[in-house]
DNA sequence: CTAATAGTGTCTCTGAGACAGTATCTA
DNA sequence: TAGATACTGTCTCAGAGACACTATTAG
């Protein structure tokens, strides 16, 4: 149940209760939101980081985050709050306008009492899927955010202590089976492509896991759902949805079957009826555009690519 | 970030900053890890919950659940330790093997400040498929736990404001989008089925909603994982499993094909090369019984019998 | 014996993927 | 013009579901 038996329920009269109650008598537990921002860039997967400024994991990257605002906001306000913050999307209409357009889902919680040296923090983590946006402005908020690419991040879980503290290596920070399936997929960091400057090896505190988590969601999620959508412009070509998938998946996919297959799904995609005002950069026809449609779960699915290894 | 700003990250030599650190200092939030834990009773699907002792919701049913002990525990060994608290499965080893039997996943969290008129609740809810569970004993762990099918209780969300508190109702407790898909699925109580006496009209906070939540989530995971032999004793039958399909997903399905279908999926089932003693109860040859197999993803999935109405 | 059930065979339809082919555009 | 690309046609194969059928058991 939601509270009880902690603060020994002698639970008669409950305005009496609620009176005599002091919720500092306890242990205290800190309440963070952390956001995994995905977009596209380049045609490549990019996820928002902040560096830190202060330790621990002082000039480590780390997701954008902050503490809930206890009594004052919901887990979802308070994702949205740090996006907001965090990307600089706040203020003017536009902006707003930008952040209505992104999706939000919670991912997941994790809380295991070593994560933080601070002291026990329990952080709730969201998945965004953005449209390319701007970079963010520097110091919009404090600290230096920017989109760096996923293939060169660090995913591994963080080995070794904590920078600067004697507190031992997180394990991983929550979730017992996981939700899309196990984590198994600390996916080394790839070769290619370091756009952003010299490669972050690793992230702060338990954030590798995390992101982790959130690229495993993402690649299920974009199967039966139509979210892949939200990386793009309002509207776009089937072209450069297929692209939302090989960038996510990491896999070339067939452009003719992957055409067909997108317009046999029923409320995947409305088109628009003009198309792009020219073809690709390398030649070939202008592409028709689209439009999100209105369904909710794509039916049929659009599948991976069967990887036999992940099965078991 | 895990936690930073709100302890103002003064940030020079960290140890000094822990030593000056106070986590009093700041407007608390309380966690807590509430259980979904679902199990099969003479074919209908049941859950686990408890009776409120005190206020607030003093008499209704709640999910079984309880703070974090902070400092002390990880949000899955808190879930655990819960679960056989309230199962009443500690201490022997019978205990401990049926609870090493039983399927833990984080389900979602819950965070609206208003959920828990005493103070802002985040609430960290995790879903359990469990064979089927002796009653727990009454004195067990104060409160009196019971399963109830799920089918008399009543899933929408709750209306009106809570008892003998003028807060106002709970709205819904978090995520935005949910994981699974929408949340468009307040199942009115179907009518049959009341077993366990009376019905318990609604659920205590949001957990309505929760239960909810981990139904869609339940009904989602036997689709693609191999869990609902989590439902069942180490050895089974075709039939069996069909039967904890056809509870979960409250569909007919075909004997025949569903039986084939699970046969042709690797590393579903293992045959264990003897049969059950006797036929069914109402005549039939005896069935073969197998095991879980290896697979921890089913390829190809078994989906549910299509329902058009879901996917927009 | 009758009725119900376990398990198999078979047919049809849908959808995935491989491959080919045409039209259209950039450079 | 050369080369790349958008999009369509077609073939094959796997899998889902409908239906039929046999064998085995309870009552």
């Amino acid at each position: 149940m939601a509270a009880e038996q902690r603060p020994a329920d002698t639970g008669t009269d409950e305005s009496a209760w609620l009176a005599a109650y002091d919720p500092r008598a306890y242990t205290p537990v800190a309440v963070t939101v952390d956001v995994v921002a995905l977009t596209l860039r380049h045609g490549s997967l990019h996820v928002l980081l902040v560096e830190r400024a202060a330790p621990p994991y002082q000039g480590a990257w780390a997701l954008p985050g902050g503490f809930l605002r206890a009594g004052k906001e919901d887990l979802d306000e308070a994702a949205v709050r740090e996006l907001a913050e965090e990307t600089g999307l706040h203020g003017t209409a536009d902006a707003e306008a930008a952040l209505s357009r992104i999706h939000l889902e919670q991912l997941g919680t994790y809380g295991n009492p070593d994560r933080d040296p601070r002291m026990h923090v329990v952080s709730v983590a969201y998945l965004a899927f953005a449209p390319d946006l701007p970079d963010p402005e520097a110091g919009s908020d404090a600290a230096t955010a920017a989109w760096h690419p996923v293939t060169a991040l660090d995913l591994r879980p963080r080995s070794g202590r904590s920078p600067a503290t004697g507190v031992p290596a997180d394990t991983h920070g929550g979730g017992v089976g996981g939700h899309t399936g196990p984590a198994t997929e600390p996916t080394v960091a790839a070769p290619h492509a370091a756009e952003t400057g010299p490669a972050p090896t690793a992230l702060a505190f338990d954030h590798a896991r995390i992101l982790a988590d959130g690229l495993d969601r993402a690649r299920a999620k974009i199967e039966y759902s139509p979210l892949a959508t939200a990386f793009l412009q309002h509207d776009f070509t089937i072209p450069e949805l297929r692209a939302v998938y090989e960038a996510v998946w990491d896999e070339r996919l067939h452009p003719g079957n992957f055409h067909r297959k997108v317009l046999s799904v029923p409320g995947f995609v409305d088109s628009t009826g003009t198309t792009t005002e020219r073809g690709g950069t390398r030649g070939g026809p202008r592409a028709r555009t689209y439009r999100a449609g209105d369904a909710r779960l794509l039916h049929p699915a659009l599948l991976r690519p069967t990887r036999e290894d992940e099965i078991r």
